[in-house]
DNA sequence: ATGGTGGAAGGTCCA
């Protein structure tokens, strides 16, 4: 099975990029954030042409939204509402082989890295704090957990370490919670164990770069993550950068992996 | 310290 997934902002703006990619890569099931539209207006038609019978997605007006588009049904859906918000940042589902995948949007935080002045970045480390909780409560098998998640949390996740310290997404506060969630949860960080940790890895570039490629700023923020359990099935994992050059690309590009389940 | 770009909206807010 290959699962991916993708930070398209706006998958209404984004459509044919989602086609084009999902067709060529033969993707099974596919996890977007920042869909950016209200359910009534997802473009489900389209996808379904192109065989995912199996979607699941809670969106709205401008903002966050996530999708699941599947070939394989769904045995449940659900989400929750973190940190008593009714944004749309989180969906799950369940396979028929029992396998769950969470798609998470984490808050993305603002620009001021303080809790104490900055109700965005609060949100956000609370944000990790209820996933941690979350996740800790309940069994570590079968679950897979994808998205956007906002923080890269490793030296080599960000083109400067030492320059980014002071900016969101990469201050000790994020990343220290990053991990810790990662650990306590039991969580396989995929990318990770396909490429070492003293290498430079990316998921995002920033629009505001028109020379992305050569000055190559990046920053992994998105994630693709397995309970322990299932580490041993997976068999890739690979940062597909390509779309990033793409017609009207998103800023992040997607993730894919391939696991034997 | 600032501004650079993009999306949804049709004014700003958010990233």
């Amino acid at each position: 099975m290959r699962i991916a997934t993708w930070n398209i902002n706006s998958v209404r703006l984004r459509i044919q990029n989602v086609l084009r990619f999902t067709k060529e890569q033969n993707i099974d099931i596919l996890c977007l954030q920042e869909t950016k539209t209200p359910d009534e207006f997802f473009p489900r038609d389209e996808l379904e042409k192109i065989g995912f019978k199996h979607k699941y997605y809670r969106g709205e007006k401008s903002y966050n939204g996530v999708a699941i588009i599947s070939k394989f049904e769904f045995t449940d859906t659900g989400y929750l509402n973190w940190c008593e918000k009714d944004d749309t940042r989180h969906i799950y589902i369940k396979l028929n082989n029992n396998i769950e995948i969470h798609n998470f949007y984490v808050p993305a935080g603002g620009d001021e890295p303080d809790i104490s002045i900055n109700p965005k970045f609060e949100h956000k480390i609370s944000f990790i704090h209820e996933m941690k909780n979350y996740f800790s409560l309940n069994t570590k098998k079968n679950k897979i957990l994808v998205g956007d998640l906002n923080i890269a949390p490793l030296e080599q996740d960000v083109w400067s370490h030492k320059q980014l310290l002071n900016v969101v997404s990469h201050t000790p506060i994020e990343t220290e919670t990053l991990l810790d969630l990662i650990q306590s949860g039991d969580w396989v960080d995929i990318m990770r164990e396909f490429v070492p940790h003293n290498e430079k890895l990316y998921s995002w570039w920033s629009y505001r770069n028109r020379n992305w490629e050569i000055s190559n700023r990046g920053r992994r923020l998105d994630h693709f993550w397995v309970s322990k359990n299932l580490f041993s099935l997976v068999k890739s994992g690979v940062i597909y950068k390509d779309t990033r050059s793409w017609e009207k690309p998103s800023d992040h590009v997607p993730i894919i992996v391939d696991i034997d389940i």
